[in-house]
DNA sequence: ATAGCGTCCGACCGG
DNA sequence: CGGACGCTAT
């Protein structure tokens, strides 16, 4: 534990942090260090002797977890940190789902169907019910099923109260409660619970149960969750119900950043909390730490704009910097070159660290074409040589879990634990056994019928009168016993990795790939080769933390919540960051580069229509600027490509908002030839030549060609995709893994070792404890202290 | 039942 | 442009 940690807060924060009389609220903008109150306060309730187990401690997003774990990491070294329940609400959930299954109807060994999986299965029942898919499209339907959940409306709930179903009338989608039904139906058959139903039979198990709800009040002394704005009604009535007498609750806030309207968030959760808890104390932060003056200025000059908004008072003590930039440039493509120019020239420059710039944007594919821009290392330089490609990573978008060949391995690690629909629906003919369309049809509306599983009608279909030719049921037969027979090997005793290998072996799975030897294939053998050494990493970082043996099930769940695991093979290295502004929330960078700031993104096309929507809009810009701490440029194109058009549009009205005197706006020679049709902005560019935009030849933007680089497909095929490390939930996640080791006893080991640790590298032993199971307390170089379960710890012994 | 090819459509944000 | 779907020839 460093010791003074409690002196690196300002007295506000440090109010906030050694508050445990009642429940709390931090209210501040952005940068003010709320982020930093958490993760000092479950520090300081650690030293003051509160158990993890006792401490609950959410966030949204996995990389915000991640990130959490890291900060909390650094500050308490040697303490055992596995019991604290860390994580983003779906994963905690999940677990505590996994723990009381049968209390909602459902078995411990239920399996998550992630987004695809959903509308997947909403697909089918559409079409099942003969209803039209261009009028009940299903990511559309699945979208408002997922509200009607995060908003606590079961199927009955919503034919009770008429308001729902009026609201699905008026968009002309009457039918909507016969089809949520149905897939609830469906869901419970198959064992399957969607993310959404995480959240909503957390409710329903804690509204039910009240000896449940009475143990986790007992259990959870604090609750912790970090971006309160953006909980929707299930998450903040989750709270509420956890919240009991002895239960102090931290939440953080900033009405300002509020950005997740579409999937249910409500200012009014954090807004109300204080009718809800009369003694909430309510603590403010105003000095902002993050950013520079400009970039402050820029951000509060913006938000000003929104009427619906709580004003703070922020400062910061930190200079003015550098002014922050608005580019112009012609097109997309140019604009993904100038990107990939500028970071190189700024990283020559200020000495930065590929990983000190983000790239952000409104949508996942924005990337592409920043990609292709990215690989070829930005201009060819004056003598015609491509610079280096600058390497980055890419959070969301497609994951690792989801590409095809993962996902069909996933699926059949899903037949063993619970063969759900959508798993069965996927590799019931991968490898190809002659069980076509029809035959799943018949299946499915087969087990519709009898109100059970497909797996159900598989098991019996004699029993289930299945109506199929003796040829197919055979085949049927024959699957079946290919399942049974990899089902017999997740025997008790073994760990998941055991199982996952045993069930590509005997499906045959990497031996379907070898067949032909294209460079797709080989990259799909490498791509389960790295599943497996996930499962492995899983299996091993959970005994090493836990003392436990990993089961399949807790990696599907921890693979199916993955949603942000990227592919990229230089994951761990320096590298940029390109990802969404709503990804990026509650994370900072030195330098960050806004692309595609024009008026279809900023506000989406999508968001035009109300005030409520602009301003949501609004904050979201706002999210993103005050991501930077040095730097933050914003760009702007004429022409963006669109379904394969390059399409007019214009720079965000956004841009207007601010004050022009804190920006410094220029465009390039490419964009000022092409005289503007927007004459209202052009009339605010500087003349002054700011780095050279205008210097860059036009020329060599015009060509939009797909063959210039690889495009992400192709790359993605050319080397190895890998998924980062998951972590289980309750446990704090190490550095990046390097190297083996091995197991180690006592005898071997004296205080003053030097050992190098697979994920924590090299470090000296600093005591030996062997009262119970055997420990010992190392002190890592790069981590500091850390306590280690000798029998599971994997380490070489180097001097 | 299925591979392969042509056509059509459409494009948000996360777990 | 690229993914999803449907038609056709085997
Ligand atoms: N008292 C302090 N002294 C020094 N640095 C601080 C202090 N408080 C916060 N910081 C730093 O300021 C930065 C922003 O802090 P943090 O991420 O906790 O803010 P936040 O309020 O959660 O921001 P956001 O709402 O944008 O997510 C971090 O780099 C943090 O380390």
């Amino acid at each position: 534990m460093q010791s003074n940690y409690i002196e690196q807060l300002n007295p506000q924060q440090k109010a906030a942090v050694l508050y445990t009389d009642g429940p709390e609220l931090v209210i501040a903008g952005a940068g003010s260090g709320k982020t930093r109150v958490l993760t000092y306060k479950i520090a300081y309730l650690l030293d003051q002797g509160v158990a993890p187990w006792q401490i609950m401690a959410l966030t949204f997003t996995n990389k915000a977890a991640r990130e959490m774990r890291e900060r909390v990491e650094l500050l308490l070294d040697a303490q055992d940190l596995g019991k604290l329940w860390m994580g983003t609400f779906h994963s905690i959930f999940a677990r505590i789902l996994r723990l009381n299954a049968e209390k909602i109807g459902f078995k411990s060994n239920y399996t998550i169907y992630d987004a695809s999986d959903s509308v997947s299965a909403i697909k089918h029942i559409i079409k099942d019910l003969g209803y039209d898919d261009k009028v009940y499209k299903p990511s559309s339907i699945q979208a408002r099923i997922s509200n009607l959940k995060n908003a606590m409306v079961s199927p009955a709930d919503y034919k009770r109260d008429k308001r729902w179903a009026q609201e699905d009338i008026e968009a002309k989608r009457p039918y909507l409660g016969v089809i949520y039904d149905a897939y609830c139906t469906q869901c419970r058959n198959s064992q399957a619970l969607d993310f959404d139903d995480l959240l909503y039979y957390t409710n329903v198990l804690l509204r039910d149960n009240p000896d449940v709800r009475a143990r986790y009040m007992q259990q959870f002394k604090y609750i912790l969750v970090d971006e309160y704005q953006d909980t929707n009604f299930a998450q903040d009535l989750i709270i509420k119900q956890l919240a009991g007498d002895d239960t102090k609750i931290c939440v953080v806030g900033d009405d300002a950043q509020s950005i997740y309207s579409f999937r249910g968030a409500n200012i009014d959760n954090i807004l109300n909390l204080q009718s809800i808890y009369p003694g909430l104390k309510i603590f403010k932060l105003e000095e902002n730490y993050r950013s520079t003056q400009n970039i402050l200025d820029v951000a509060n000059s913006l938000i000003a704009a929104n009427t619906h908004q709580y004003r703070k008072h922020i400062f910061t003590h930190n200079g003015a910097g550098k002014k922050v930039r608005v580019i112009r440039c012609a097109s997309d493509y140019e604009e993904s070159y100038i990107i990939a120019n500028t970071i190189a020239s700024l990283k020559r420059q200020a000495g930065y660290k590929w990983s000190d710039f983000a790239v952000l944007y409104r949508t996942n594919s924005q990337s592409r074409v920043i990609e292709k821009a990215l690989n070829s290392g930005g201009l060819a330089n004056d003598h015609g040589h491509m610079r280096s490609p600058i390497p980055y990573r890419i959070y969301g978008g497609l994951a690792f879990f989801q590409r095809k060949e993962v996902k069909d391995a996933l699926c059949y690690f899903k037949m063993v634990i619970n063969p759900d629909d959508e798993a069965i629906r996927r590799i019931i003919n991968y490898p190809r056994r002659g069980i076509g369309d029809t035959t799943v049809e018949k299946i499915h509306r087969c087990a519709a019928r009898k109100k059970v599983s497909m797996w159900e009608v598989i098991t019996r279909p004699g029993f289930y009168g299945l109506d199929v030719n003796r040829g197919t049921l055979g085949k049927i037969a024959s699957f079946k016993a290919k399942v049974d027979e990899i089902q017999q090997l997740d025997r008790a005793g073994k760990d998941a990795y055991e199982t996952a290998r045993g069930i590509i072996e005997k499906t045959g799975l990497l031996e379907i790939l070898m067949g032909d030897k294209t460079p797709e294939n080989i990259s799909r053998q490498e791509n389960l080769q790295e599943l497996l050494n996930s499962v492995k990493e899983y299996v091993d970082n959970h005994l090493e933390e836990t003392g436990n043996v990993a089961t399949l099930a807790e990696y599907l769940t921890d693979a199916a919540l993955a949603t942000d695991q990227d592919n990229d093979q230089n994951a761990d290295g320096d590298c940029v960051t390109l990802m969404t502004v709503h990804a990026a929330k509650g994370l900072e960078y030195r330098n960050v580069i806004i692309s595609g700031v024009e008026d279809n993104r900023f506000p989406s096309y999508k968001n035009q229509d109300r005030l409520a929507q602009i301003e949501e809009e609004r904050r979201l810009l706002y999210v993103a600027i005050t991501r930077a701490k040095e730097n933050c440029i914003m760009l702007y194109s004429d022409t963006v490509v669109m379904a394969g058009k390059p399409t007019p549009v214009a720079p965000s009205r956004f841009i207007m908002d601010i004050d022009p005197k804190l920006l410094l706006m220029s465009q390039t020679s490419f964009a000022a030839s092409k005289a503007g049709s927007y004459d209202s902005y052009h009339s605010r560019w500087d003349r002054e030549n700011e780095e050279g935009y205008k210097e860059h030849n036009a020329h060599q933007y015009q060509s939009h060609r797909a063959s210039d680089s690889p495009t992400r497909a192709e790359s993605q095929h050319l080397q190895a995709a890998s998924p980062r490390r998951l972590t289980p939930v309750r446990q704090v996640q190490g550095r990046p893994t390097t190297g083996g080791g091995s197991a180690h006893t006592p005898d071997e080991l004296h205080v003053g070792t030097v050992i190098k640790h697979a994920r924590f590298g090299e470090g000296t032993v600093t005591n030996i404890d062997l009262t119970t199971d055997a420990k010992i307390t190392v002190n890592f170089n790069a981590l500091g202290q850390k306590l280690l379960l000798l029998k599971f710890a994997k380490f070489d012994i180097v001097g």
